[in-house]
DNA sequence: GCAAAAGTGTTTACCCTACACCCATGT
DNA sequence: ACATGGGTGTAGGGTAAACACTTTTGC
């Protein structure tokens, strides 16, 4: 990771990323795990350059971890409070990890930097878990996606900012209808359900999910999906536009 | 005043706030107009000191321009463009006021630092307009409530801001159970109807409106309130808790 | 008593839910 | 044929809109 210690980006303002998934009717979220001692675990984040819009950086950081480029996201909520720094995590990693040979790369003035206050907006996107190639960078240990049920603890307030993520996720969810760029380009009905399922963490009957879906007409009927189970074979759908 | 061009603040960061008034079955926007030639309206705004946080900023901000202290907020979205600056705005003000003598007061540092890229955090404020004494800056020629149908143009992208509060305003209305900030301590059911009305620029109908409103328990009915019109008098209500 | 405006009740329509039934598929 | 799971139709209940009526107030 280039450390940002010039004026390159804009100061003091950094972006947390909570990147959801979907897969086998789990809720996930995508996060690394640093390469130290003392399993920390903390969000896709970064910084904003310069010339470039905070929707840009946001992608920008996406990119570099997912691989993709079209991701869907949205900033959801800024956290500025005014004690809001990495300070005291940072000094934890370092007392774990004095005998390291890691701990040189932290020089005073770069450990200045981004031990200072800082305010983040949280945006988080939506991909489908099949088109992610999770990029671990240099500095972790691991990508991985976590069932949003069982989340790491992670970093400084990271776990509330997935809470939060979560919550605005919930209440876009119908009004924007965005649920599809969880999924792979086609999908039976059952999966659109699971989906809700597990982003609401709630049963949903299977009949009116069926007529309440099909009564936005966003979606497209393909063929049936001959799976070789001793059942009917459910249609496909296509998301269109 | 102060023009912040230390360290005091954050850098590159702003805060916009759009305050919302009602008065009159009118929805209302409290701006100030800068004491410059040239016609200038701009959002009350300023920016993030070093050790208070973004909420605390944005409540500093208000009261100086309401003179309210416990103030209904809300941030609603962050504005992050990469040509988000306010460069042509002053570059225009200084063309007109060549020949004056405020002109002197802006250094080329001060400029410089004020014409950099902003990232601003959009605000909005609730008010019981009666309560409001409008303060208007040194920088101000006047600070007026402006028909939120009628808003002059402002700078930058102030009407944007304006549009994303409202509709804000109007998604979180009912969830949020926020309106009664508007009002004053007591109000008749009429006056809640007038001001959803303003807010939704819509009609409802009278009693299916009282019925949705008393439905929610948020009321204490008092005494009717009698205006010496020949008609039935009105309870008077107040907001619980 | 009457006009104006507030309060309250009733009917209607719509939507969401629950239950039921039918259909396709592979063993 | 039958078990399994998908697709669809219909009746019930609750909510919200539309309509109607009653009450209060000052002239």
């Amino acid at each position: 990771m280039h450390l940002p210690s010039e004026q390159d980006y804009i100061q003091q303002v950094s972006i947390d990323c909570v990147i959801f998934g979907y897969q086998e009717t789990q809720l996930k979220v995508l996060v690394p795990k640093l390469a130290f001692k003392g399993d920390f675990w903390a969000l896709p984040s970064g910084f904003i350059l310069q010339q470039e819009g905070t929707d840009q950086a946001a992608r920008r950081i996406l990119e570099g971890r997912t691989g993709i480029k079209n991701i869907y996201l949205e900033q959801f909520r800024v956290f500025g409070d005014a004690g809001r720094t990495s300070a005291p995590f940072l000094e934890r990693l370092i007392e774990l990890n004095q005998e390291s040979s890691r701990e040189k790369q932290f020089n005073r003035k770069e450990f200045e930097w981004m031990t200072r206050r800082f305010i983040s907006i949280g945006y988080y996107a939506l991909v489908d878990i099949n088109e992610v190639v999770p990029n671990k960078h240099d500095i972790d240990e691991s990508i991985e996606w976590y069932n949003i049920k069982s989340l790491p603890t992670m970093i400084m307030d990271h776990n509330q900012i997935v809470e939060q993520a979560l919550e605005t996720l919930r209440s876009n969810l119908d009004k924007k209808l965005i649920a599809f760029n969880l999924l792979p380009e086609t999908f039976t009905m059952m999966e659109v359900q699971q989906l809700y399922e597990a982003i609401f963490d709630k049963p949903f009957a299977r009949n009116n999910f069926q007529k309440k879906i099909l009564d936005l007409n966003v979606l497209e009927r393909l063929e049936k999906k001959f799976t070789g189970a001793a059942n009917k074979a459910p249609y496909l759908y296509r998301f269109l536009k």
